[in-house]
This record gives C-alpha cells, structure tokens and sequence, in this order.
DNA sequence: CCTCAAACATTTTTT
DNA sequence: ATGTTTGAGG
C-alpha cells in the first residue's frame, strides 16, 4: 500500500481534507489552491487505505471536461481504472439512475433526452397547439419559466393557483407542456434532475439500494448546485452523512440559471456533524494578482471568508490600459501578444477573457490581420448544429416513434411534398385524440381525406422510416448512421446547398458516421447499463448529454478567446481582462440589483485568479456597441483595485489613433487649438478625462470630455481650466 | 417552396 | 453592427 504519493504532495490542508474521517466535509477551495486536487486524493485515500470499493464512490461534477479530468487523475494516481466508479455529471449521473430505474421513474425505456434547442422547439409547437400568440408567451420566457420551477423541484401539479393571469396561463402551458412529454417520451435537462430525485424519493428500495451502495459521495463545485441537485444529494446521503463537498462560494455565478449560493449555507445547517475546510494557499498565481483579487471580493457581503495568498513572491504589477476605443483596445492586446510570443511565450498560454460574446470579434479582426493563430471557445457544438440534429432525429424516430420533436423536424426535411397543411391537419388529430403525431399520421392516411399527392408523400416518409429500421437490423452502429445520413436525402440537400455553408455540412455528415465508429459505450456505463439500452440509444443520449465539447487540441498553439464565465477553472500565463467598463462589465443589467452586482464582482474575482504570471485590464473611452458610439465609464471593479498592485500602461505614441470612428466635422477642427482628440486633460472639479469631440470656435468652442470620474462632459473651453497632461 | 427584406433583440452556459 | 426570425411576394 503507498501512501506517501497520495499524501505527500499535500500540504495540511488539503492533507487534513484528504485524510479526515468518513462525515460530511465542506472544502472551501480557493482559486487554484488545488480543489480538482483534494477531490482525487480523497478518493484515492479511500480506495487504498480505507479499502473502499471502487464500486461505492460517487463523485458528481457539472461539466463533462471536469468529470473527465477526474477520472484520468485517478487512474494515474491509483495505476488502475476507474471504471467502476461513478464518476459523472449531475445529468449523467441522473440519466443512469433513469435508464436503469425507467419503469419506477415512470418513463419508458426508450425516452429520449432533449437538449435546450429541442425544448424551444418543442414549447413553441405547444403554443401554437394551444392557439397561445407567441408574441404575448414568448416561447424563451415560457422555457425558462418551465426550467425555473423544476430547478426548483416544482412540478405543475404542486403550483396553486394564485389568481395573477400570468401564472395561471403559465400553469396551463406548463401542464400540457408536462403531458406532451411525457406522451413523446421525452426528458429535457431539468426534467433528469428533478425525475432522478423523485426517483429516490418515492422508491424506498432504490433509495436504500443507493445510499447502501455509495459510501462516499463527492461533489466538485458544490456552490453551483441548484435546489434540485442539493436535495438529490442530501437523500442520497440521510443519515450516513457521506457527503464530501468541494467549492467556492466566491466563485459563485451561476445564479441567473438557478445555482443557489445558499446551500453552503444550508450545508451546515443540514450536516450539524460537518466539518469546513479553508483552502487559500495558492499555487498558480503571483502576489500581486492575488492581492488585487482578495480586495475586489472584499468588497461583496456575507461571504464565507478565504483570503489567498502565496509564498511565490509578488511577481510583475498588473497592467491597466486604457484604449481610446475598441479597436485600439484590441491593436494594444494583439501587440502584447505579439511580444510575448517574440519573447518565447507560447500563445496558448495566453487568454483574452471577456463578459459577452460580441466582444470577441475585434479582436478576432486584429488577430486575423497581424496572421496570429487563435480560438474563440462557445461557438456551436457539434451536437448541435442543424445538420447533425437532422441526421439524429432520423435515429431517434428508428428508436422510438412516438418522439414528435424529431417527427416533425424531419418530416419534410429534406422537402419531399408534405406541406403545412398536411402537418397542421397531423397536428389536430393528435391532440384531439391524444396521439403521437406519427399514430396521427396514420390515422389521417386511413382518412383518405388529403389529396393523393400528399397521401403519397406522408405514405412515402413513414415507409422510409419503417424502411430504416428494417435496414439497419443486425448492422453496427456506425452502418446504421451511415445508412440514415446517405439514404434520408440530407447528403444532397446540403450539397446543392450553394451557400458556402453546404459543403461543411456534407463534412460534419461524414463526421457524424466517424464519430458513430469511435463511439464506445463501454466507455459510457458498465455492463449492467448496456443490457438495458441497444448502442443506438447509447449514442443518441450520449450525443445530447456530452453535445461534442471541442477539446483543446494541444498540438495548437492558439491564443484562447472566451467569456469570463467558460475561463472558470482554467488558468493561463498571460491573462487580458478586456473590456472593463461600466455597462459591459459589470453589466448594465446588473448594476441595480445588488445580487446581481456581487455576482458580477465574483465574475471578476474569478477572471483576476485566471492569470498566473501576468495580467492585463484594458478598457476603452469610446466603444461601439449594437451600431452606437457610447462612452462607458472605466469599470468599477478597477476602482476596487489598490492602485499599489496596478501600473497604468500608455502606448499612445505607438498607437496610430483610428480616425475613422470621430465624426468628421470633429475632425477637422482636431489639428486646430491647444486640444486635441484623445488628448488626456485634468480639470479642478472633474479630475482626469480624454477629449472625445470638440465643436464651435472662439468663445464657443467646446469640448467633450470623459472624466473618468464623472463621466461624459461638454464644456465651455472659455470658462473650462483644463489642463493638458 | 423558396427568396428577400423589414423588424427585432442583443450577458453569461452546461447539461 | 449583426445575426435571427417573421412576413410578403415570386
């Protein structure tokens, strides 16, 4: 038995963690204080020193990269697999329980999961069911109504009616909402969660069969979980008190999708036995950045209390850099990148992390021109584009007839004569005889009331379904796709696709089939799992619940692109916080809510923790944003930075200032007088601010300037007492 | 059935 | 600015 390499590399408080008894545990992981860390040598420890089975850990994360990550870590720990262990994402995790337990959890064996798109489509076809307008029920607001309420392990039957119309007529969606489901033999996200749970609930022998089996349950990232996810958990482990924990209330923010901070809180009201462990050593960044994130978080309310810290020195200052406007924001960003590169850094190594999405493309633009390989992180997933959906909703109709998402987004895709009217006449028969629209389909051809042409084209699309399935019989997984992609007529819809987009299309076909050939459902469960789902259904799950995460490639040596909230968990040499600005970061529709503010606060915390060498925050005076010139003021949380950790970066004599974005009538005046556009001035009442525009001459002139104080200002220059800095 | 233009909205994202 | 959805017309 060696010990020593699970216990040596600790240091005593994650030893502390590794090594305490079997009860419930909460770690408090700061950023990079080694949380992934303590979660894998506890389990190790239990395995080789406790001699728990393999068989009995649980351990439950929210991405499939960190359950991933777990589990190569334990194989390379213990030398050995990890097969048997349950090792998964709160949804896995759930999905397995239901496939296993489908006839207690009242679903049919071969219920099929939805993904969010999937969800949409399908509260919008029931709204038209429901001859509900959808400018006045928007199907988004209904979606995350319905998610809203099961997040909160609310299912329809439980909602009273309080008399506010709104609520009553969402009741009413979500109901009928609830039936279509379970009709098609469908489970969307929320729907694993809060199934799983009631699952345990209502069946004391599955219940007790699990809390028997899984002596120790782990969960990464606790301070994400939602209501539903908690209470799974705290059933799972009654009265054992085998709860393992690790998170960071900090790093909390996830709230505007139901995550609830409270269950740290309520962790320790729940396990009175529990013991909390603070982990704020921190390996992966310098002094300075620490500081400066342990003062911005300071300043948000009732937090646990953490503080890091590192015995690595204090290292470089962070920079702060403030761009005339976006497109000097991105050259500056680009530059340093450069240089680091020409210094020997690798691009990889370095991010550019900001809050929205719509920000990643000037800097897309200035990373193209100057020939710098990059990735943005976000985009579609594979699972998800349109093509590779089309060719799945063939499967899962093989699979399962009765699933009227997939029916009716392939019912004339590619076209082939069956119009609105022949699907709106489907439609009607369904819901008023309570039939999946394939039963209907069937019923309205027996009708004979459609014209032989239609009858033709609806005859032909059951057959080639029927057609399908008889086909594919005793084939492999991978001929089956291939037979489905060739044959279902998408090959050559995509190819005489002229739009430049067809051809990828074709590809992704091509690759949906490889990914068929590669795919391994012994990878996915165990044994007992696969007597119980033919592969085909194995791979469709799989395919929404793991929806083609674009892994890395090591091999590329890219500058990565992301949001602040996909940085979460990584870590980077070189770090640009872009965009600091009132209004973007934090978000407009944040700044009045103070929840809502600490959450973006705690976003930068998290953004801040990401750099390990050097950080950079950039923001711009000017910035174009939804096709307006606006002048944000620097962010906030800059502020909230002692200044002692920043040193102000100024490139302006480097920087060929972009004309194009001043009005021209400024610019001709731009040359003339003391001032000019972008000139940094300081005023007595306002303190510092840029000239941005100026206007009139003689005793008219005037100028506007954005104090960074104070904001946008015109100013009389007669009266004004600038002074040019 | 397909194409084009007007209207529209626009934090964050995993599963 | 830009991408997406809806409606009219070919």
């Amino acid at each position: 038995m060696d010990v020593t390499s699970i216990i040596d590399p600790l240091n005593d408080a994650q030893r502390q963690a590794v090594t305490a008894p079997s009860q419930a545990m909460l770690v408090l992981a700061g950023a990079g204080s080694g949380k992934t860390r303590v979660l894998v040598h506890r389990i190790a420890w239990q395995i080789q020193v406790l001699g728990v089975s393999a068989h009995s850990i649980l351990a439950v994360t929210f991405t499939n990269k960190a359950a991933k990550e777990m589990r190569g870590r334990i194989e390379e720990l213990l030398n050995m697999s990890a097969q048997s262990m349950w090792i998964g994402t709160f949804h896995g995790v759930a999905h397995r329980l239901l496939r296993r337990h489908a006839k207690q959890a009242k679903l049919p064996e071969t219920f099929q999961v939805m993904d969010s798109g999937d969800q949409l489509r399908l509260i919008k076809r029931l709204l038209a069911t429901l001859n509900l307008d959808a400018d006045k029920w928007p199907p988004r607001q209904v979606q995350w109504y319905i998610n809203a309420q099961k997040d909160e392990g609310i299912r329809a039957r439980h909602m009273m009616e309080t008399g506010d119309p709104y609520q009553r007529q969402m009741l009413i969606i979500y109901k009928a909402y609830e039936q279509l489901c379970d009709r098609s033999g469908l489970v969307d996200f929320a729907e694993l969660l809060l199934r799983a749970h009631e699952l345990l609930r209502d069946n004391p022998d599955v219940l007790d069969f699990y809390q028997q089996r899984f002596r120790q349950v782990h969960v990464d990232e606790f301070q994400d979980t939602n209501t539903i996810q908690y209470a799974w958990l705290r059933l799972l482990t009654e009265g054992k008190d085998n709860i393992f924990v690790v998170g960071d209330d900090d790093q909390s923010i996830y709230g505007w999708r139901g995550a609830k901070i409270e269950n740290i809180y309520s962790f320790q009201k729940h396990y009175p036995n529990h013991q909390v462990i603070k982990l704020e050593q921190n390996y992966r960044s310098t002094g300075n950045i620490l500081k400066a994130a342990n003062k911005v978080i300071s300043v948000n309310d009732g937090r646990m209390g953490k503080e890091l810290w590192t015995d690595a020195g204090d290292g470089d200052l962070i920079s702060l850099y403030a761009a005339f406007n976006e497109q000097d924001e991105a050259h500056f960003v680009v530059e340093r990148i450069r240089a680091w590169v020409n210094e020997g850094g690798l691009r990889k190594d370095v991010a550019i992390l900001y809050r929205s999405n719509a920000q990643s493309r000037q800097f897309e633009e200035r990373l193209m021109t100057t020939g710098t390989p990059y990735r943005v992180y976000g985009g579609l997933r594979f699972f998800e584009r349109v093509e590779i959906k089309n060719a799945l909703a063939y499967l899962r109709l093989m699979s399962n007839r009765d699933d009227d998402a997939s029916f009716e987004r392939v019912i004339n895709t590619p076209t082939r004569g069956i119009g609105a009217k022949t699907i709106d006449d489907i439609r009607n028969i369904a819901r008023d005889q309570s039939l999946s629209l394939w039963a209907a389909a069937i019923v309205l051809i027996n009708q004979r009331t459609l014209s032989a042409r239609a009858t033709n084209a609806l005859i032909g699309f059951l057959e080639l379904i029927k057609r399908f399935d008889g086909q594919a019989e005793g084939l492999e997984l991978f001929e089956k796709v291939k037979l489905v992609v060739e044959k279902s007529g998408l090959i050559e819809l995509y190819q005489k696709d002229k739009a430049d987009k067809g051809e990828e299309k074709v590809e992704n076909l091509e690759e949906l089939v490889n990914a068929a050939r590669l795919f391994d459902a012994s990878t996915i469960g165990d044994l007992e799992d696969q007597e119980n789902l033919g592969e085909l259904d194995m791979f469709l799950a799989n395919a929404t619940l793991e929806s083609g995460e674009l892994q890395g490639d090591d091999f590329d040596d890219c500058v990565q692109l992301m949001t602040l909230h996909s940085a979460k968990g990584l870590e980077f040499k070189q770090v640009f916080l872009v965009g600091m600005e009132e209004g973007l970061f934090p978000s407009q529709q944040s700044v009045d809510d103070v929840g809502r503010l600490e959450e973006e606060r705690r976003l930068c915390y998290v953004g801040i923790t990401r750099a390990m060498k050097q950080l950079y925050l950039t923001y711009a005076e000017s910035r174009r944003l939804y096709g307006r010139e606006t002048y944000p003021r620097p962010s906030r949380f800059l502020r909230e930075i002692p200044s002692e950790h920043i040193q102000e970066v100024r490139m302006r004599a480097t920087v060929t200032r972009p004309v194009t974005s001043v009005k021209p009538k400024a610019q001709s005046l731009q040359t003339e007088g003391k001032y000019k556009l972008g000139q940094r001035v300081s005023h007595a009442k306002f303190g510092e601010g840029v000239v941005l525009q100026m206007e009139g001459d003689g005793a008219q002139e005037r100028v506007q300037i954005n104090f960074k104080q104070v904001g946008l200002k015109w100013l009389i220059l007669a009266y004004a007492q600038l002074d040019v800095l």
